[in-house]
DNA sequence: CTGAAAGCGCTAACAG
DNA sequence: CTGTTAGCGCTTTCAG
């Protein structure tokens, strides 16, 4: 019933002949052009909307030799950070008429490098990316896949060691630092960090703004208290049962990202510890859900949906004027705030 | 450093200049024909190696008349369902070598068209796609436009009526009913049901359900305890606190959908109700997070990652076998199982 | 096995 | 303002 069946798709030439026009003509109206009479735009427009003439995007793309896709390459899309992020690109690419090729690399580097080899053949304009941890470690081989691309990148929350593009970024020093220095102000000494990787930027600095949070405050950071994780929920929760059943656990707990940071919430209520009484806790980023059910944990938080915003001014600006000079570099820092709900009481 | 500046991109008339052979042969070496010989093959690699030749894709597909991308277009990203969901489907695309443009359509119908209409020029080669709510009245453009595609188009948990797409489903009469079967074997009489909206088929269906429970098992549909909300965190939240707060409330309470269910459990909380205790509770679609948070909240678990990936499957199967008979639709209903955690008991 | 050449659907000079 | 024509980078007959 409806429409046609295997009717050939109308091209160009096609609307050209019925309208009685050039092909180029036919161009015009498309691009809008103003170079063209208001009446043969009529009715070329008309032919089209009659034959329901869907331009051909990929034709254009190869002409123009330009095409209005970017990349956006994410560790997981399942981690509601990079789902506010991506809201927060299409909030803008939407409306330049950019479209997005997703990637998730599960923080995998032989897939992300498989992602970024393809995202050249399909000539994508920009790529927006958040890199796999294990590429922290300066890492020529990444780098040179990352220039080969010869488009615009912006990075997301993860830096590329040594490299300069362009990105956005949380002033996670200055938000650890603040978490930890209000954990302190309210009594707690001996405070545990578990903290992420120090192979990655984000990992190493919520540990700084912690080891620079106790300093400042005249006390000092004693090791026994210092457990890496990986940003991964489990290790949350691991970490979390090792650290309490120490001998002289701490008094408080600073967990550097939101998974890991479920993870503990999960063990301390297996240990029926109530949280901002028996034991104080900030964590790194909000997790909405958590507020929504009542369970109240103080966090630092960072604007993510707007580091998304953010990555895609860049990109179009990027696009539309092309960076200059090498150190032409736009780096966004965006502040984090801390969002105070109780648990870093002391009881 | 890193690589030249802006040198043209190599082409496969460089590369066949370069190893002194015709674009045919290069083309060829580039499908990995066998109609070259080994040694030619491997020259005309080792120059693309050299060149570090990036085939383009977009020539390739305007030449072959076909892409490689399909559209996937979700109402919202940053619902857990739609995340686990692409997660299924991308295990699958990404081994196929077909990628991903992804659209959310912020449950927003305008926005939705305009994505579509940006998908058949991109030529995308087939679709899986969970339309926005307000389409699922029987709706003759909508429906147009969808055929207008003139691809295949996989649709998942949400129904297109009076169509004949393939798709992949949840038996939510079924879940729904398991829960609220529950609920009563428990010993709950009174068992209220925030709903979501009749216009959808999930809502429908989900209602259905809870009145079949009651039904067979010899009770009347209560209608004070019937409420319908738009299956967003905030309706679930009001109606939990109208509905706690009628002269009789119910005993029980069935949530037709996780983010109502999250808005009610946030409203539970706030009237210090304990779930399970002082009232029986029964979600649809699990929260990871609830569990991880030793929130014990019983509810109807559907596969969502395998529903992707079924939608996937189905949709690599059109692309390969491309549908003959207009009767002949895949349409998979996968089975939810209930998950028990206590909090459907009654005190 | 390899090359020449036409063409995919559209854009962009260049004429007129 | 409009038409002609030469590509964009690749695939695919059709000869050889």
């Amino acid at each position: 019933m409806q429409g046609g069946a295997k009717m050939a798709v109308a091209t160009i030439k096609d609307i050209a002949k019925l309208a009685n026009v050039s092909v180029a003509t036919v161009s015009r109206v498309l691009n809008d052009s103003n170079r063209v009479t208001e009446k043969t735009k009529n009715i070329v427009l008309a032919v089209m909307e009659e034959n329901n003439y869907m331009p051909n995007e990929i034709a254009r793309s190869l002409s123009k030799r330009e095409t209005n896709t970017i990349g956006v390459v994410v560790p997981d899309i399942n981690n509601p950070f990079f789902g506010k992020v991506i809201k927060g690109i299409s909030s803008i690419s939407d409306k330049e008429d950019l479209y997005m090729l997703l990637c998730d690399t599960d923080e995998n580097e032989e897939k992300e490098l498989k992602f970024l080899d393809m995202l050249v053949r399909q000539r994508i304009r920009g790529l927006i990316i958040t890199p796999t941890m294990n590429n922290d470690e300066f890492n020529p081989e990444y780098m040179k896949a990352l220039a080969k691309l010869n488009i615009p990148i912006v990075l997301i929350d993860r830096d590329v060691k040594y490299s300069n593009f362009d990105g956005v970024f949380s002033d996670d020093i200055e938000g650890s630092y603040q978490a930890v220095d209000c954990l302190i102000k309210e009594g707690h000494e001996k405070i545990a960090i578990i903290a992420g990787p120090i192979t990655s930027k984000p990992g190493r600095d919520r540990f700084r703004g912690y080891t620079k949070a106790i300093e400042m405050n005249g006390l000092a950071v004693d090791d026994k208290y210092v457990h890496y994780g990986d940003f991964k929920l489990e290790s949350g929760y691991e970490l979390t049962k090792k650290i309490l059943s120490m001998k002289e656990p701490p008094t408080a707990l600073f967990v550097s990202n939101n998974m890991m940071n479920l993870g503990c919430i999960k063990a301390l209520a297996e240990l029926k510890l109530e949280i901002g009484k028996d034991i104080g806790l900030i964590g790194f980023d909000e997790v909405e859900m958590l507020e929504i059910m009542g369970i109240n944990v103080s966090v630092v938080d960072r604007p993510m949906e707007r580091m998304g915003v953010r990555a895609m001014m860049i990109l179009k600006d990027r696009l539309e004027n092309p960076k200059v000079k090498e150190e032409d570099v736009q780096r966004i820092i965006l502040h984090p705030t801390l969002k105070l709900r109780g648990s870093e009481k002391k009881k």
